[in-house]
RNA sequence: UGGGGUAUCGCCAAGCGGUAAGGCACCAGUUUUUGGUACUGGCAUUCGGGGGUUCGAAUCCCUCUACCCCAUCCA
């Protein structure tokens, strides 16, 4: 598990503290109209994650508000794809359209409270009264009917007296609002199709906006994940569930990125096009990122959780590396999967020293995976070994089977190359080979010394299986469309010999094929007279990279990316005069003035303070950091203190008799609470200490404390300096004066 | 162009005024009858840029830049 807390755990962690909710609650509410995907999976994680690590529970929603596009079995492929990947859903699933009715009360209340009419514009109208982003736009004549009329007209569009399109409900917002969600939303529109499960009860189906919060609400959820497209939904989220006055507590939506992967689509629509497009074969090809997928391919459960856990829960949209998914499967499988021989691409080699038979004891597992159980493996003079296990002219670094170099066949003998045998065209097509007896693994008494031990199949007993491997599907690492598919993103080795135990014994499903990958019994397409291997995915390969790549790596550009500054919008003359003002008269400096200059409200609390303390630059800079902060995060109304507190606070700074450091702490005191400055300081005695010799045990404590650091620290690492000043402050309580601390830290320090 | 977001290593990502976590990738080396695994070590003098505040800034303030989302009767 992921040590470090996201930022939703740290929210849910706040949330349980304060006592905001007792229990928490979340849910999945994907819309049923498509399958899910590796995204869904990063949902479901987060969403039954959170859930079980706070023993809260989590929801199975169907978002079911649009009947046009969905459709049952998508349902019963989310449902799949939470079960496999191992979370149960509290309670049956839940729909939307199970609060269809309970929907329509809340409709009908808003229209009451006046915050909700029935408008009759055209859907052009519509578009072109909500205005654009920088022009407000115009609210509806139709805005103006009385509740009763609205009432009326709401009850005849559910009956169903009315087109689609004729009518829809929206929210009596703000049609000038910044944000363009908030311009009088729809909440209801006429759809006269037939609903997957409430059949044509319904003549109007509730939006998102609408139906969402909502639903989060009536099922009690707390916290309401989704992803950051959604931002702007948050206003309206809020706005329903508290214009309805509803009976707290009420659940609060919070948003994260989306997961994204390279050389990987992941949109509902490019993943429609390659299915139906014939591109790939079904929406559980092996190839896509569907949860179907990802299954039919091998993958586990595990891996793709642990991959899930692995890439975090930000706020930055990101691509993460497919690299990253596929160490969470290899590593995964690595510590379960039995190991077996299979050749893909068979060359034979004849063993011209060797009469008979035997049968050699193998174990499935090599000695670093904990795991018992061990086969058969025959052995006889005509074995196959795979092509690329054989050079005839071997390249700097082949540890493989050449004219001149013997090679341990794995579990087995050692053996040599005597003869090369091609055909007409100079492919070659046989080795003829001698065996060393002394060499079989377990007993070598040989002294052979080779590099390399390479997988083989006896020809008398391997089974032929079908072997598909797959690659990436597309070519691109950010791909858009199907001209960037991967025209190779699927072969299909149809004449692969196994040994045979793999098929008579089937000691597991998935398997490492030694040497090649890690692979898995097609769960549709296997039988036993003609099995079917998936490639899950490819061992790590050193040797193969160190052979392709040598020449490209393009080099980083090394110079920074030059940034270019934009104009800085000019002052007024007010602002000029007041810059002028603080700039030359009372000594600030460019930045600080500049700042003060051009904030209507800084610049009066700060002329004010001015008449009461003259201190220029020290209130200035309490002023422009501090305070403006203060300002920024709650607004200046809530401001819990004036400019006569400011000026005491500045005082004491003055007379040094607190630091700069207490100032800060006595002023978060204050703008919290309102209380006097003075007050602050005195009842929690917060005077600074200057005095060296109450401050030097103080730093030899510490010192005695951190012999390491102190190490460190002569052998140059000089950063070091404000960890023992940070930690002599932090015994004191902050109340050291730093100036005299590093002093003394950096002359103990030598 | 208005509003809402986001920027920390090649890719993810912690960090919330006092020593720049971790994972992937990459590069060395050790072990190895899988060119796998495991193990060891190396990988950000610097946090999108520029200023400011502070003894001390990735963290606070100002400002600029880049990218994402919003003008579906989709979700």
């Amino acid at each position: 598990m992921n040590e470090s807390k996201n930022f939703l755990e740290s929210i849910v962690e706040k949330d349980l503290q304060s006592g905001k909710y007792k229990e928490i609650v979340t849910r999945f509410p994907p819309e049923p109209n498509g399958f899910p995907h590796i995204g869904h999976a990063k949902s479901i994680f987060i969403n039954f994650g959170i859930a079980r690590e706070y023993n809260g529970h989590c929801n199975l929603r169907m978002d079911d508000t649009n009947p046009t596009t969905e459709d049952t079995k998508y349902v019963e492929a989310l449902k799949d794809a939470v079960i496999w990947l191992g979370y149960k859903w509290d309670g049956n699933v839940r729909f939307t359209s199970d609060y269809f009715p309970a929907l329509y009360e809340y409709a009908k209340k808003l229209i009451t409270m006046g915050k909700a009419y029935v408008d009759s514009l055209s859907e052009e109208e519509i578009r072109e009264y909500r205005g654009t982003v920088t022009e407000a736009g115009k609210r509806s004549k139709f805005a103006q009917r009385s509740i009763s009329e609205n009432l009326d007209l709401l009850e005849r569009m559910k009956n169903g007296e009315f087109a689609e399109g004729e009518h829809v409900l929206r929210a009596k917002i703000d049609m000038a609002a910044p944000n363009m969600k908030l311009r009088d939303p729809l909440l209801y529109r006429i759809r006269h199709a037939h609903h997957f499960r409430t059949g044509n009860e319904w003549k109007i189906y509730p939006m998102y906006d609408f139906a969402h919060c909502l639903s989060d609400y009536i099922e009690g959820v707390t916290h309401s994940i989704c992803t950051l497209e959604f931002e702007n939904n948050r206003d309206i989220y809020n706005w329903v569930l508290d214009t309805l006055e509803l009976e707290p507590p009420r659940p609060y939506q919070h948003e994260f990125a989306r997961l994204n992967i390279n050389y990987t689509v992941m949109s509902k629509r490019k993943l429609l096009e390659l299915v139906e497009g014939g591109y790939v074969n079904g929406w559980d090809d092996p190839r896509l990122p569907t949860i179907a997928g990802y299954r039919r391919k091998g993958y586990t459960a595990e891996a793709i959780l642990t991959f899930c856990d692995q890439v975090g829960v930000a706020k930055a949209n990101s691509i993460v590396d497919v690299s990253q998914l596929e160490f969470c499967i290899r590593d995964d499988l690595n510590k379960k999967v039995p190991r077996v021989l299979c050749v893909l691409n068979p060359l034979k080699v004849t063993i011209e020293n060797y009469e008979g038979r035997e049968e050699i004891d193998a174990p499935y597992y090599p000695h670093d995976v904990p795991k018992e159980g061990s086969r058969k493996l025959p052995f006889s003079r005509e074995i196959y070994i795979n092509r690329e296990d054989f050079e005839e002219n071997p390249p700097k670094g082949y540890y493989r089977l050449t004219p001149q170099q013997p090679v341990r066949l794995r579990h087995g003998y050692i053996i040599s190359c005597k003869e090369i045998i091609k055909d007409d065209a100079g492919n070659i097509i046989e080795i003829k080979a001698a065996y060393y007896p002394d060499s079989k693994s377990g007993n070598d008494t040989s002294g052979i010394k080779v590099k390399s031990a390479i997988q083989w199949v006896s020809a008398d007993s391997a089974k032929e299986v079908e072997v598909r491997l797959y690659e990436r599907l597309y070519k691109s690492e950010f791909p858009e469309g199907i001209e960037d598919l991967n025209p190779n993103s699927l072969q299909i080795i149809k004449n692969a010999l196994i040994e045979p135990a793999v098929v008579t014994e089937k000691p597991d499903k998935r398997f490492q094929f030694e040497r090649e990958g890690y692979f898995y019994a097609d769960p549709l397409d296997y039988t036993d007279e003609k099995p079917v291997f998936n490639k899950i995915v490819g061992l790590k390969d050193s040797w193969g990279k160190k052979k392709t790549e040598k020449q490209p790596r393009a080099k980083k550009s090394q110079e920074k990316k030059i940034q270019i500054d934009g104009e800085v919008t000019p002052m007024t003359p007010q602002q000029e005069k007041f810059f002028q003002r603080y700039t030359q008269e009372l000594k600030l400096n460019n930045e600080v003035a500049n700042t003060l200059a051009r904030d209507e409200i800084l610049s009066s609390l700060y002329e004010e303070a001015l008449t009461l303390l003259n201190t220029p630059v020290n209130l200035a800079n309490l002023i422009v950091n501090e305070v403006a902060r203060e300002i920024k995060e709650k607004g200046f109304e809530a401001l819990q203190f004036a400019a006569k507190e400011l000026a005491q606070l500045t005082a004491m700074l003055d007379e040094e008799k607190i630091s700069n450091k207490i100032a800060k702490q006595v002023f978060e005191e204050m703008a919290k609470s309102g209380k006097n400055p003075t007050k602050i300081v005195e009842e929690k005695g917060l005077v600074q200490i200057s005095d060296p010799a109450l401050i030097e045990p103080i730093i030899e404590e510490v010192i005695a404390k951190n012999p390491d650091n102190v190490e460190k620290f002569k052998a140059g690492n000089k950063k070091l300096l404000g960890f023992f000043v940070g930690q002599a402050l932090k015994a004191t309580g902050g109340k050291a004066n730093p100036k005299i601390v590093n002093e003394l830290v950096a002359k103990k320090l030598g």
